[in-house]
Parts: structure tokens; sequence; C-alpha cells
DNA sequence: GTATTGCATGGCT
DNA sequence: TAGCCATGCAATA
């Protein structure tokens, strides 16, 4: 800050008088110091004792590392600590070893910190202490303290600051002391302006990406990215986020994400709203074990997504202790084998280097870790070799991430709680991300309008909530979601991946009835049927199924077919071509077929006798089930659909559970009481074995279906390949061996009813298909069960295995659908099955009589 | 037969 | 294209 009027230099070895002076240091008085521009920049460049102290006294060594520090003079007083065996030691070697405890003789650190006049008023000395860990620390010293990239200091680099965003810090000023700051100076003035918040960023400050903080790869300094949150515990002011920028409108969203991610606003006591940031560099903890890395990559580049984003409400979870401070370090997202038994979650490499200690063998060490509650877990941090490369583990996660009821995912958060060092693990369920609902700008605004115990803040460097759409941008971008490309490829022959995001899991929230009731063939495709058990079954050749909004098949007085679909929004029926393939939310404007009936408002065409008539199913007892006809089946069917359609994409409560093993297992047309084939069945790795020559009802009923699929096939293939289908017809030719078939498990179990030779035929053999004979299913008994994702590997289906030519196509489709009948996921349900049969040339038997428990593992 | 361990693989960024 | 990392899977317990 400059003035102009007249005064004398306030250094005593300059007097210079000049119209135009400028702020130096806090006097004693309280007062500032009125120094000439010279002086001024001496001061504020560090160098004033150097260059106006240099004869004079005071000047000593620091113990440690030699330095000469002037410690006869206000000007430099507080950048040395006072050792207690006597002697000083300079800031950067005082917090290489850790002293906390500042001189009491000293002044509020407030004493130095021009244009910071309240900014100190709001921390104690308790806290400041334990957030700088070595006592006062100058503000204007603690971006080069704290920022330099270079060799003095790692150690110096992680120490946390402050730094006021409220306009504290005097634009102005800081402008002036660049222009005559190093490089490296400037750089760390411009972490400060960004930091601040309050400044725009100047051509050749501004990100890259125009994403302020988002992308590290990007950041023209490193330690923009270098900073990271350290929340005060109890301090009401950290959940105040919309304190921070109490009068002014975020237009920048460096601004804002600097704001959203370091949020630890204070309270002025006289009222007015100071916020601050602390800012820890990273990690202390290292510094105080003497382990600073010397790769500091982890930390400049870590993913979006592994980036913390913890709420107010995690914090307020973690703080059990008001001393500490908490300084969240990242989190992760749990996939299916973070959260699966094996109890291992992989840790993101550069987290793993970056936050926990380093680990130079294997077998890692064991690491405590405090989940919320306060309990400690000890986990093993390792690695594995892999590559070149090393992947780490938390071993032994597995009863911590159940006591936090986290699966797949969910997050898992870890912090440290400073300045004791503990890790603290924490757990976000999925269905707590919130979605992105925000107003198209955000404005913060002061404490009035804020919530402080609004949990649903979300803390995290890089956010950019001024503008919806850049927000609903960042998000995708930070969540790690399954992008469609990534979504797709779970459905693909080989990926086996189950990546669930959150959307997924929504999705994914349907019943197997929910799903049959979905998937219909085309209309224009007429089905073949055939009994097994008294159950019907209808098998739709040359089509694959398609999803689409359920409808009740139906002839319009003309004779001709029709549907009869509802619409989403008013519930009526309305009618529709027959070959009209609907949307799985229909509603009326989209009847294009009928103009009159395209609103809601129209009346519907059926009568309620019409209806009922149509609807037989809807009012009517599970006993009836049994005797359904076609008609009443497809009726059922769309009945059921409909339902799931109401609950169809993301309800997931009540009847939107996740694929239960129990909803697997039944038929899915049938009732309970049913006793078809299926429905007997017992649940998946519930069931009985049987023998290759039991001949229950069960068995019996598929070696005929079975039987007679394959009949129906040979005669196609005859029929088409003529000769040429002998060789691959081999097994056809005796279809006599398939009375022998042990159909308990479905046609699968079927094959594994052959003897080895004709196993072999069927590339069931290890020879076939590389697996070892440990798990041949020939033991005489038949594992009613499936996995599968491992039958699919084993499957003739499967494009790398040899038996796929070998096999005839039908039979070849019949075991795959055996085999998604038993899927675990709808995904596989649907997309396997469509992806595998493709369009044309598939059999699909819609109605997927034989479930999960009808199959082998081979 | 099951659980655990450690490495390999391959999709994805 | 290198590296990360989710997952598979053989070896071992």
């Amino acid at each position: 800050m400059s003035s102009s009027t007249t005064k004398v230099c306030f250094n005593s070895n300059c007097k210079e008088a000049s119209d135009k002076w400028r702020r130096g240091w806090r006097r004693r008085t309280g007062e500032y110091a009125h120094l000439c521009d010279r002086c001024a920049s001496a001061y504020e460049d560090g160098n004033f004792c150097e260059t106006f102290h240099l004869n004079s006294s005071g000047w000593r060594c620091c113990e440690s590392c030699g330095k000469q520090i002037h410690c006869g003079c206000i000007v430099s007083f507080h950048m040395f600590v006072l050792l207690d065996a006597g002697g000083i030691e300079c800031l950067s070697c005082a917090k290489k070893s850790y002293i906390l405890t500042p001189n009491p003789a000293w002044p509020p650190p407030s004493h130095f910190l021009p244009s910071q006049p309240e900014r100190m008023k709001d921390l104690s000395v308790k806290t400041w202490s334990a957030i700088a860990g070595s006592g006062p620390v100058p503000w204007r010293q603690a971006p080069s303290l704290f920022s330099r990239p270079d060799t003095q200091s790692n150690v110096q680099s992680r120490m946390p600051f402050e730094i006021d965003v409220s306009g504290g810090i005097d634009r102005h000023h800081i402008c002036e002391r660049l222009s005559n700051a190093s490089p490296e100076m400037k750089q760390e003035r411009s972490y400060e302006r960004f930091v601040n918040g309050k400044l725009r960023l100047g051509p050749s400050e501004t990100l890259q990406n125009g994403n302020a903080g988002l992308d590290m790869k990007e950041q023209p300094y490193p330690f923009v990215n270098d900073f990271k949150p350290v929340f005060l515990k109890n301090d009401s002011s950290t959940s105040n986020l919309s304190a921070r920028a109490s009068s002014s409108k975020i237009t920048d969203d460096a601004q804002l994400s600097a704001i959203i991610s370091q949020p630890s606003a204070v309270s002025s006591p006289v009222g007015r709203q100071v916020s601050h940031i602390v800012v820890d560099s990273s990690g202390e903890s290292q510094i105080r074990n003497g382990k600073a890395r010397g790769d500091g990559r982890g930390r400049n580049q870590l993913l979006p997504r592994y980036r913390p984003q913890i709420t107010n409400e995690e914090l307020q979870q973690i703080s059990s202790d008001s001393k500490s401070v908490i300084t969240p370090l990242f989190e992760k997202m749990l996939s299916a084998s973070d959260a699966g038994r094996i109890g291992r979650l992989v840790l993101p490499k550069k987290c793993a280097e970056a936050y926990f200690p380093p680990i130079s063998q294997p077998e890692g060490l064991p690491l405590k870790v405090q989940d919320v509650k306060g309990k400690e877990w000890v986990f093993q941090f390792r690695f594995w070799p892999n590559n070149n490369s090393r992947m780490y583990v938390l071993e032994g996660i597995t009863p911590c991430i159940q006591s936090m009821q986290l699966q797949a995912g969910d997050v898992v958060t870890f912090s440290r709680l400073e300045p004791e060092g503990k890790l603290v693990m924490g757990g976000r369920k999925a269905s707590a991300i919130p979605s992105s609902d925000q107003g198209d700008e955000v404005t913060l605004i002061g404490t009035d309008a804020s919530n402080p115990g609004d949990g649903s803040a979300r803390h995290k460097s890089g956010d950019v909530i001024s503008v919806n759409s850049q927000r609903k941008e960042k998000i995708l971008e930070d969540k790690p979601v399954i992008h469609s490309k990534r979504k797709s490829s779970n459905f693909g022959v080989k990926n086996k991946r189950l990546r669930i995001d959150n959307e997924d899991v929504i999705e994914l929230k349907l019943t197997w009835k929910e799903a049959q009731g979905l998937m219909r063939p085309p209309a224009k495709i007429v089905p073949s049927f055939f009994v097994v058990e008294g159950c019907e079954f209808e098998e739709f050749e040359e089509a694959a199924p398609v999803i689409g909004r359920p409808t009740i098949l139906g002839i319009d007085h003309f004779g001709e077919k029709i549907q009869w679909v509802q619409c989403e929004d008013c519930f009526k029926w309305r009618k529709v071509p027959a070959d009209a393939l609907l949307p799985s939310r229909w509603i009326c404007s989209e009847n294009v077929w009928d103009l009159d009936r395209s609103l809601c408002s129209a009346d519907e065409e059926l009568t309620k006798e019409q209806l009922e008539h149509l609807l037989p199913a809807m009012n009517k007892d599970a006993s009836r089930k049994e005797d359904i006809t076609d008609q009443d089946a497809d009726l059922f069917v769309a009945l059921e659909g409909l339902d799931a359609l109401a609950n169809l994409a993301i309800q997931g409560e009540g009847e939107g559970l996740p694929i239960s093993s129990e909803s697997r297992t039944k038929h899915p047309r049938h009732k309970p009481g049913c006793t078809c084939i299926v429905c007997l069945q017992p649940p998946s790795g519930k069931g009985s074995k049987h023998s290759q020559s039991c001949d229950c009802v069960v068995c019996s009923s598929l070696k005929r279906r079975f039987r007679t699929l394959m009949e129906r096939r040979e005669k196609k293939q005859l029929e088409k390949e003529g000769d040429s289908s002998s060789q691959s017809l081999q097994w056809q030719q005796s279809p006599e061996k398939l009375q022998s078939v042990d159909t308990h498990a479905g046609t699968d179990a079927g094959i594994s009813g052959l003897n080895q030779e004709e196993m072999g035929k069927w590339g069931y053999l290890d020879e076939a298909n590389g697996r070892k004979s440990s798990t041949s299913p020939l033991k005489g008994q038949i594992d009613l069960n499936i996995q599968p994702d491992r039958e699919e590997e084993l499957s003739p289906s499967s494009d790398s295995g040899a038996m796929k030519h070998v096999l005839p196509g039908s039979a070849d489709r019949f075991f795959r659908q055996q085999r998604s009948l038993g899927s675990d996921v709808i995904a596989d349900l649907v997309g396997k099955q469509m992806q595998q049969d493709g369009i044309g040339g598939a059999n699909f038997i819609s109605c997927m009589a034989l479930d999960s428990s009808h199959q082998k593992t081979v």
C-alpha cells in the first residue's frame, strides 16, 4: 500500500523523504513503518537486513545450517527461532527439527503482518502453532517457505500456512511485489493470488485449460496443486463455505475453486467475516517423521478422481478431538475387487507413495488406520511389483469395509489427523453422492445465508461450481464414473469387470422379473413354442430380443394385431401398432399413430370392462398362473414389466432391490407355488446334485427339451449345410446319446452327462479350453450352481474357445442362453445375450425358463 | 474344497 | 505409448 503524503522513510539508515511511501512492518504502536520505495522493496523481498543492517550488530548463525540471520531488529526477528539450549535456528531448520514452540516472549505474528491486522486475531497462538508447526511464520514468508519447489525444500514446502481470502491481502500490494520479485517469487506469489481467490489470474497465470486447479498436468505452477485443505476441527467456520466470499460474487472458477477447496473460514470476533484458508502444501507428517519423499509427483499429479471430496459431515465424523486438524488426503471409489472378500484395497500409486510411509520391500508394513468411529485398524500396506512399477495395496480391509458398511461403488476416504499424524479412513456411500442439481450460478453469500451444518458442502480442490453446466461437467470428470465407453465394455464378451458407479448401481436395481418384463421379441417375429413340464417356452429363431416398454398384445376389431401400452404419465392405455417398439418410458404425446389420443387428456379407448378383460392377471390370484395361456403369459410379462417400469431406472427401494438370488432362481413368469422344473429348483448355490442316471421330473424334462432342440437344430443344419456339416455334427448323429444326459443342470449339465470322448468333441475337455482338470465336471455329479462369468469364459460361446466351431450353433446358443439365465447382473443378461447372440442368427428363448440352478460349474 | 497369496493380463487413461 | 489399476488366476496353504 502506498500513499502520496510526504513522509520520511522509517528506516533509520535511509530517512529519505518521499511523497510516495509504502507500508513496512507493523510497529509496536500498531502503526506501520512507512518506507520509501527502495526500502519497502528490500523489506518485501526479505533483503532488508542484508541491505541496511549488514554492519550492525546482532547477526547470528543458525545453529543448524550456519546461515547468518540478523537478530537485532524487528524486521527480522520473526525469521528465526530461539533454541531452548541457546542460540537460534533459522525457520527452515527449525521446521526440519520440528520445533513447535514459539518464543513466548514474541509478540503475536500479527505484529509482523502488514495488511493483515485482523487475520491473526482469528487464530489463537495455539492454532497457529498447530498449523504452522514452528511458531510464528510471517505470512509473507509463507509462500516462499511452502511452495518453493527447489531443494530448500521439500520440507519447507510442506508446511501448512494460512492465507486470508477475504480481502486481507492487498491486491495492489501483491502486484507491486510481484513486479519486483524474482521469477521464483513470482511463482510463489502467483500462488498466493490463486489461493486467495480474490485475484484474477493474469494471462500468464491463467491455467491453461481454463479449469483452474483441475488438471495437474496443465498447471503452470506445480504448487498450485500442491496445496491441500486442512480443516480445523470443530471450528464452526469450517462448514461455513459461504462465509468465504462474504460479499463478493465469485466470478472466476479459479477463485471459487480455491475457496471451495480450502474452506476454513474463521469468524472474526468483531463480526466481520474474515475467512482463512489453511493450506498444507503436503505431507506434514512425513516431514516430522523425516520421511520427506524425494518424489513429489504424487501430490502434484493426483488424479482428480482421487482428490478428497470430503464433506463437512464427514469432517465432523472424523473430528472427535477438537485439537486435531484434519488433512484430507485422498479418496477412492471401491471397485468390486476392493470391496470383495479378498480384502485388498488397491491404492492409487501416487496416493500411496505420497501419503503412506515409504516401503521398499513388497511385504510392506503394518499401517494403523483409524476409522471415523475412532476404532483402530491395522492393515498391511504393501506392494506388488507390476511391470516395472508397483501396485500398492492395503490388505485386510474387509472387516473395516464391512464395519463401515461399504460396498463396491462407495468411496473410502483417507485423511490425516494433525498433529498426531494418524491416518483416518472414512467412507461415503455411493448414494450419498449428490446429484449436481445446482443453480446456474452459485453466489456465495454471508453467514446468514449459509448453512453451517450443511453436510453437503463438499470441499474439493478444483471444484467448479459457479456455473451449473461446468459443475456438472466437472463432477462427471472427477467422479470415477464409468463412461459409456467403459460401461459398454462391461457387456463385452471378454471384459468381466464389474465396474459400478452410482448410476450403474441404480440401473442394476431391477429384479430379474422386471428385466424379464422388459425383454420381448420383435412383434413381427412369431415364436415357436414348446412345453417342458407344463411350462411353455417360446423360442425366437433368427431374432434377438428387444428391450422396450412392455405392452399387451391384442387384436383390434379389424382383426389386426395391435399392442396396448400404458402412458407413463396418465396411466391410460393406448393402442399402438403391433410392430411398434416403444421406449421404456412412453407417454401419450408419443402416440404418433393416433393423434386423437396423443394427449393425456384424451379419453381412454378401452372401457373399464375391456380393460379388465385385457388385464385378467391384474387381480387374479397366483394360482391361476399355472394355467396361463400364451396370451396370459404375455400379459403377465407385460404387467410385471410395467411394475418394473415404474421402478425402472433408479428407484432402488422396495421392488427395485438389486437382483437377488431369489429373484433369479424363479422362472420370471411363474408365481410362488409353481411346480415347474424351474421353480422346483433351489436357488443357486443351494441345489442338490443329480447323478447322470437321475430321472427325476426335472432331469427328464430337461433331457426331453434338449433332445427336441438338438433334433430341430440338426434338421436345420442338415438342410443348410448338407454334407459339409457332417464333421461338426458328429454329435448329432447320435442323438440317442442324449438319452443318458443328465439334465438337472440344464443343458450344460446335459453335456456333462456325456462320456469323456463326447466331452472332448464338445470342447469341454481340458485340451479344448486349457483348464485344469481339477475343475472338470466329470465326477459323476453335477453342480447345479454356476458362476456366469466363469462359465462365460469356459463356454463354447467364448470367442477364444476352440469349441465354438465344434458346437452346433443352436446348442451353443442354447447353452449360452442357459448361462445367461444364471447371470448375476442384468448387464450380463441383457448385454451379453444381445451381443453374443447378435442381431440375426440368434435363438432366443425369451422366457428364459431355465435358471442358474440348472447349470453347472464347468 | 476353500481361502490366500502373488503375479500376470489387459483395458483404459 | 507408458503407466495405472481392476481383475483373473495359478500356486500355495
